[in-house]
DNA sequence: GACCAGGCACATC
DNA sequence: GATGTGCATGGT
């Protein structure tokens, strides 16, 4: 079967198997993009800890977040790890945000796809993966997101080598879908729903939804 | 107590 | 250009 028809067929798997599990988690676009940076190679768990005391401080809004000295930024969202790190994050975006945009994500999402991504991966602590989710969740753009989920199930899957690097893998999902926002925003947090319950270092894949009667997907999953 | 989690920047070779 | 390392909390 060529790669595009099998990444159609996995995702009527996924989507059969989870239903429409309605991302990004998040009330507003600020909120979004603040956990794009905060769940960076953390559980997302962590990651609502930290937005809700972000919320109960009412600071989850640019202008009070950009006054917020940043160690007590810090402080604040503790529990979701690398936490000095993602305050100066947070920070370098609110700067970015500030100065080019007075403060205004509708501003922001006024620029055009392309020109925007650029200037979003030159923000300190903006990656491809993080600049994508903000693009796609916060501002509805089409901008398919790759995670560690993406790579680590493609690859399992023979669908990509292990060493597959970023751009391929979002050409490989966007040379095959149709160009519609809900289906990339679907289709990635089937992914990571996937990833969470099935597809972890140590996989379970007797129970997911794309190793079922396939013993030679499952065989090399479980080898892995 | 080890292992892992929805990355990214930076150092080193 | 590829590979390794620091960043840190909280759940399993």
């Amino acid at each position: 079967m060529n790669p595009k028809l099998r990444l159609c067929r996995i995702y009527s798997s996924l989507d059969a198997h989870f239903g429409d599990l309605h991302w990004w988690p998040g009330e507003t676009p600020f909120e979004i993009i603040v956990g794009a940076i905060l769940t960076q190679n953390t559980a997302w768990r962590n990651v609502e800890t930290a937005i809700g005391r972000l919320k109960n401080r009412r600071i989850m809004n640019p202008r009070s977040m950009r006054l917020l000295p940043e160690q007590e930024l810090a402080s604040i969202i503790r529990p979701a790890g690398f936490f000095n790190v993602k305050a100066a994050r947070l920070k370098a975006f609110l700067r970015f945000l500030h100065e080019n945009y007075g403060d205004s994500l509708e501003r922001m999402f006024a620029v055009d796809t392309a020109s925007l991504r650029s200037a979003l991966l030159a923000v300190h602590g903006i990656g491809p993966e993080t600049a994508d989710s903000i693009l796609l969740y916060a501002g509805g753009r089409p901008a398919f997101v790759v995670d560690a989920y993406t790579k680590r199930i493609l690859s399992r899957h023979g669908l990509i080598s292990s060493t597959a690097d970023y751009p391929y893998i979002q050409r490989l999902f966007m040379a095959s879908l149709p160009k519609e926002i809900p289906i990339y925003k679907q289709y990635h947090a089937l992914i990571v729903e996937t990833g969470k319950a099935f597809c972890r270092k140590t996989p379970i894949c007797s129970a997911c939804p794309l190793g079922k009667g396939d013993p030679v997907r499952v065989a090399r999953a479980l080898a892995s």
